[in-house]
DNA sequence: AATATTTATGTAAACGATTACATAAACCAA
DNA sequence: TTGGTTTATGTAATCGTTTACATAAATATT
């Protein structure tokens, strides 16, 4: 591996002049230019990073903190991420924490080792104290989940509204037993999609049964387990509102074993709207999230707070849309 | 952010010193280490990274460059990947390809610009001289796809083997107009895949119909699409041997709209067993491949190499099996 | 007690880049 | 010709670590 010595040396100039044809920092002339761009190739030299980032302190590189790299919805939101980032010149370099609080704070512990300029953060782990702190050091913005509160940039959408609107998409299709199949987690998106399902309820003036709302992780087995034990209930319910298409889909295949159909019998409605919902059959009603965009925002709140171009912290709501499909409404072929 | 100088100012010691009880790498007295480790926690010291890695000429890093973190059959082996890095002490970073040449170079790029110690590529682009020449520069180590003939170490399966024998269980159930949906690229397991699929038919006696071949990008729609054409040949295919799971769900779905019955009318078998492909309404058909396994295997070889453990390139293949499901064979209830 | 060995710590040179500052050469104006 | 600019390049400090080597103090050996 050549150095930026032994191509001044090849060149016959001094480090200073290489460093400058590379950057182009400042005026060499075209001779000594051409030199030392002929030593680059013959050594087939590149700079090293590491030395590079050391002395700017800049990397012009971010972490992209996931959750689950296995969970599709969180594929696109990285498209957007990328796309951003490559336009502004930054590289980006995904860390799948698995919700694991000691794999995230290895990750995080890198961050801090200025291992890249800044991070964005998808449902982390830490305690609102611990992201302030984070917050205080190293520029990061939270993107879908966020804790509520505190003094860092977030973007995410309405979940309020959003489950609201679910849930009232299937009162208005005449269902007065709707499920609930919530996550059991400490963000705040769950709380607020908890909430619209209830003003939902209470609008119509539907009576809220605590038994008829039961808590998963996100998954396929989560949300087929839990169906099986709502569907035990008398009455049954005959519409339930998933927090996930995962859970949606899960919902849907216990139906099946009960040999129920599906809207006939039970009306489901996922949240997502990820690439499979309208693969499987029926396809999911669901509600879409912006996720590119979602992505895109992320990126250039983190960019604009790295590069000092906005002081304060800023809060970013992204349309949803209600999808509607199969699950919920017969329709003749949908695909 | 204060630096080890800071530290060794606070503590009363100098930076080899401070150095020494952070990395416990020589003795130090108690009460001197007890001094740093103080200064430490009230500095909220961590050591910078890029200047550690930079002397010690070592990250403890590896990229994996992943061609699309949307294909779920990925997810998997970075989980093995993680796995076995995290019991060595090395982190992962995973770069997103999205099978873009360029963005492919970006981090390649950065790979040899010492930003880690070694890559796992999935599918890579380059040419074959590209990653011989990138192979003599740093560890690599390809994984699932690779290019044969290269002096570089491979993990995967065998490709002809796997096609062979999903194609004999479809001979088996009497099938005699077989399809098949492959990938239009460059790599060795889809031409492998083909191969397999041919003897199959040789050995059964089947003649061969170019016109029942047709390629695919491994993506649902690709899936949907092709099949919608191969359904209009006359007589039409009984069976379809698809190379990945995601256009076997495509194919399904398009013999649904054709009011076919899968599988009565249409027999179809998919490749990777994706989680999704047991979701799937029917069960999905399909070659496991061990992507965890996959995973760690590639993990470990390239941990050989970067420790200087292992010399010479190795070629490793891994074992799979045939999963039998509702969309071949018609079965009660299954999930 | 004199010498050899061990232990604890400090000094300074790397690692590979960038860049402020210095300097020499070339050019220009009067 | 002289002094002032401009241009091109080099020297050396710096970023934050680790570590070979040096040295002083403490301990062991005879």
């Amino acid at each position: 591996m050549s150095t930026i010595k032994d191509v001044a040396k090849r060149a016959g100039v001094s480090v200073a002049t290489v460093s400058r044809v590379i950057n182009g920092s400042s005026r060499v002339s075209p001779a000594t230019a051409k030199k030392v761009r002929t030593a680059v190739a013959e050594l087939n030299y590149r700079p090293n990073l590491l030395g590079r980032n050391l002395r700017k302190t800049r990397s012009e590189r971010v972490l992209v903190l996931i959750p689950n790299i296995a969970n599709p919805f969180y594929a696109e939101i990285v498209k957007g991420v990328e796309d951003v980032a490559s336009q502004h010149g930054y590289s980006i370099m995904l860390c799948n924490t698995d919700s694991d609080p000691e794999r995230e704070k290895r990750y995080v512990k890198m961050l801090k080792s200025r291992l890249a300029d800044g991070a964005i953060l998808m449902a982390s782990e830490m305690t609102g104290e611990e992201l302030t702190e984070l917050s205080l050091e190293i520029p990061i913005v939270q993107c879908c989940e966020y804790k509520a509160g505190l003094p860092i940039t977030h973007v995410s959408i309405n979940n309020e509204m959003a489950a609201y609107k679910a849930v009232k998409h299937l009162i208005g299709l005449g269902h007065k037993k709707i499920a609930f199949i919530g996550a059991r987690n400490q963000f705040l998106s769950s709380l607020r999609r908890k909430e619209g399902y209830l003003r939902a309820l209470e609008e119509a003036g539907i009576d809220f049964d605590p038994a008829c709302c039961a808590y998963g992780d996100y998954s396929y087995e989560s949300g087929f387990r839990i169906m099986k034990q709502l569907l035990k209930l008398d009455p049954r319910p005959t519409a339930v509102f998933c927090v996930s298409d995962m859970m949606a889909i899960g919902a849907i295949r216990s139906a099946m074993e009960e040999n129920l159909l599906v809207p006939e019998d039970l009306a489901v409605c996922g949240f997502d709207n990820i690439h499979f919902s309208s693969m499987f059959k029926p396809a999911i009603t669901t509600v879409s999230q912006p996720m590119y965009d979602l992505g895109c925002m992320a990126m250039e709140a983190l960019i604009n707070i790295i590069e000092g171009k906005k002081e304060g912290t800023a809060e970013y709501f992204l349309e949803h849309e209600l999808i509607i499909r199969e699950s919920t409404v017969k329709q003749d072929s949908v695909c």
